[in-house]
DNA sequence: CGAAATATTGAATCAACTCAATCAGCGTGG
DNA sequence: CCACGCTGATTGAGTTGATTCAATATTTCG
């Protein structure tokens, strides 16, 4: 019996499809591993030597430039893949956010693996088109848009993917969740300073439309306003 | 004779690799049709009913807000693909910045073809998952560097796509080009104002960094300046 | 040539930043 | 148990980089 038969991401990872000869075959090239809150599983500019999916936690993905200003290019939630195949090296950093457990291959095995499973190519070529997507939304917001509509935006995001997404039905945004980011990574992700971010969030708590019961902890009051403010 | 037989792009778009007959029933299914400057092929939000190949010219893949604010999310050279296959809307207008000639297809007989050749499915992988490790080196681009670290990175990131790619050896960086854009158009590249593109450009001018014998000649007179401008 | 579009330059404003101080939460150890 | 120190977050004051608004210059094209 392999891990995979009891795996909880086992029907929505790129593994969903493969029949039980290709998973026991997966299963024999994958092991599983925790990450620590704050510690590292892939660098940016480092040979690619691994791939993986979460299983469980929240990763962030980053760039940063020589002189240590950082930028949050994607989050990965379980289910998702993460690493770079195909390519020499990794153009982001992999650090987990919370504790999460992974399921690691070389990025060797996965990706002779992968070109003899045309099914499990196309479910990583879907996922690769909706995150390039996703971010080129996130570009829009990047580089057009102020302040109160990032962080108006990025709290609906959350919303959105922090949802329930258990086996109840239609789950629908949360309106209530808890952030798997610091303040200082709240503006890592949206390109802002701790400061501006602390400023929206103030604003938001005494204009009413959001409930902050602690650091991490937000409750959505007043969606509509925050659809507006997000632009 | 298929028209791939004599097509420029033949051997560097996703259609390499591909064999005879192979190209000859995606051939029946594609169509060449030219883009004036200016004009859109695909448009953001509709239902993504086509993807193209570029085989002549340069298109820019844009997002925008409501009120008309725009950022250009990618931009599309010879060779490049472009439209989303598997996937019921586009995330981005394509419009072309030159009259441009593109290989163009319906996407449900692409997207079935594409299922039928996993050679061809693996190619679209490997460009994608390259236009996302693109995608996220311009999100820091656009969260954490300043303006004149925009222009430099631009101009260099230029200097590198615009290179002589023909089949000269080693081309290396161009030295000097012309940019396929507008100051507009570069200022929707950068997260910029018009007025703030032109003052960085004048400055560089003025610093003898580099030489603009028109609105869209660049000379690069100082790469070493220009990589440490860069950030 | 003249008109229209595009780009540059200047002046003033403002949003977000920097720097600095205070506050809140939390675990530790006396 | 509670004082202490540590980390992370908030708040304030002042600055600044990029924007906005406005005027001028340049290029393009009919």
């Amino acid at each position: 019996m392999s891990p995979c038969d009891t795996c909880v991401v086992r029907n929505r990872a790129i593994c969903a499809g493969l029949d039980n000869p290709e998973i026991a075959a997966l299963s024999t090239m994958g092991r599983r591993r925790t990450v620590s809150a704050g510690e590292p599983l892939i660098w940016e500019d480092d040979d690619s030597l691994l791939v993986a999916n979460v299983i469980e936690g929240v990763l962030k993905l980053t760039t940063s430039t020589a002189d240590g200003r950082e930028q949050i290019v994607g989050v990965a939630y379980p289910s998702d893949f993460i690493g770079r195949p195909f390519g020499q090296t990794s153009a982001a950093s992999v650090v987990a956010l919370t504790d999460a457990r992974v399921c690691v291959f070389s990025r060797n095995d996965f990706d002779r693996f992968a070109r003899e499973h045309p099914e499990l190519e196309h479910k990583l070529l879907e996922r690769t088109l909706s995150e390039l997507d996703r971010t080129r939304a996130w570009m829009m917001l990047l580089g057009r848009k102020s302040a109160p509509e990032k962080i108006a935006t990025f709290l609906l995001d959350m919303s959105d993917r922090l949802a329930d997404n258990g086996c109840g039905p239609h789950a629908g945004p949360a309106r209530q969740f808890t952030l798997p980011f610091s303040r200082q990574q709240v503006a890592d992700v949206l390109g802002l300073t701790i400061e501006t971010v602390s400023r929206q969030f103030t604003k938001l708590k005494s204009d009413g439309v959001v409930a902050l019961p602690s650091r991490r902890d937000v409750e959505i009051l007043d969606r509509g306003a925050l659809q507006l403010l997000a632009g």
